[in-house]
DNA sequence: AAATTAAATTAGGTTTATCTAACTTTTATT
DNA sequence: AATAAAAGTTAGATAAACCTAATTTAATTT
């Protein structure tokens, strides 16, 4: 059973080595500054996470998480990404209410806890943020984070969160019928000025190349 | 801000003195075995609670919870008992696993959560054991715990929690259609063997006296 | 390549929550 | 009332997670 430091620490690695493409290790000081402690403390729990085998590390040395180091904290990220999603479509948390919250509920232990959850949830696959959330399996799904505004004309797409968490944004997002999983049909883009025809529920609409950036599909 | 060991102590606390009705303190020892710890270590607890002004307590003397104390508890009371009913009604966890998970979740740190869950739940006045849910305004409902055996003739009840939590028994109470918040109607009481005619949803049936004091009520 | 800067570690200290063992106070029993 | 038993406290230790200050190693720059 890990502390709720440890699966901390983990998390954090799996962050920083998820963050650039490819790079799959992190520093000492990178990693005590993403989680606002000092070096120092970093270095003392880099030995005991060694020790439990959960990273590859040696002195002076870069750091990478171990294959169980890695399930321990996708595990972690699954449980996050469930919470959030939770928090935002059960409970009417916003989207920027919803990571505090869930940093404190993913370190609930309880394997069931979990299951049910994702069950109740309808099994998401991504969270408000569009984020991938990690399957039972640890699976976790390439998140192409893409804008409605880079979906090709003919295509359907499902949206998975927004970037602008402005009221006004939210305000217009909610009176056109959009939200979470509302699937869109791209019918064509202007090359003028980038405004797109789509259709939602049935209905065709038209929207700005500016409000097309700031909706995440999928 | 508590620490989970302080909350811990304090809800200890809280359940020893309303166990035994107007006893209102607690001893060292018995608070230590209440939560599986030795004395010594309740007693440098203590000091500390005494600091914080939760507690009031002399050296050698009894313990008791202050008012600020007592509030503090029965914020964690109603959190522990929110989320039982949640993990029981909306996740189907049995009667005998949300104690274990709700121990974890009662110390998440968030008052928006509370609320909000509490609202999810409809504001739900009974957990699936029966007790009663403290309010917003922390104000716990005495919990007049009856059995379906002790309702009288001709009144409507709401059925709370079980009592009995075998299979067996559990799987004759589904059959019967009965289940948390259902409203019970006792026709009579048979004085031979106790038995009990009662209406529920519709149908009129026939109960133990057995199966009856398994059945709790409000 | 030497010197400087940056990164990381070590040593020693703090706080929280726990322990054991020894001691003190209170309560109960004869 | 004296003594034994029970209840409670104190002192000193330990482990986890953090800190500061000093030191060492690695990387960068001239």
């Amino acid at each position: 059973m890990l502390s709720f430091t440890e699966e901390n620490y983990l998390k954090a690695l799996l962050h920083i080595t998820l963050e650039v493409e490819h790079k799959n290790e992190a520093g000492t000081n990178e990693l005590a500054s993403y989680l606002g402690v000092k070096p120092a403390t970093a270095t003392d729990m880099l030995k005991k996470l060694k020790d439990k085998k959960l990273i590859s590390y040696e002195k002076y040395g870069k750091i990478s998480l171990s294959d169980s180091g890695r399930n321990k904290a996708i595990e972690i990220l699954r449980k996050h990404r469930l919470w959030e999603t939770f928090l935002y479509e059960k409970l009417d948390f916003t989207w920027d209410e919803v990571h505090e919250v869930a940093e404190q509920l993913e370190h609930i232990q309880s394997q069931k806890l979990v299951d049910k959850l994702d069950k109740f949830l309808g099994f998401p696959e991504y969270d408000p943020h569009g984020d991938a959330i990690p399957n039972a399996k640890g699976e976790l799904k390439p998140s192409f984070k893409k804008t409605l505004s880079e979906a090709e004309e003919g295509t359907t797409c499902r949206m998975v969160a927004v970037k602008d968490n402005t009221v006004s944004f939210l305000k217009y997002v909610s009176q056109l019928d959009l939200g979470i999983n509302t699937h869109i049909q791209v019918l064509a883009r202007q090359p003028y000025d980038g405004s797109m025809e789509i259709l939602i529920n049935d209905s065709k609409i038209t929207v700005s190349q500016k409000f097309a950036e700031n909706i995440l599909i999928v």
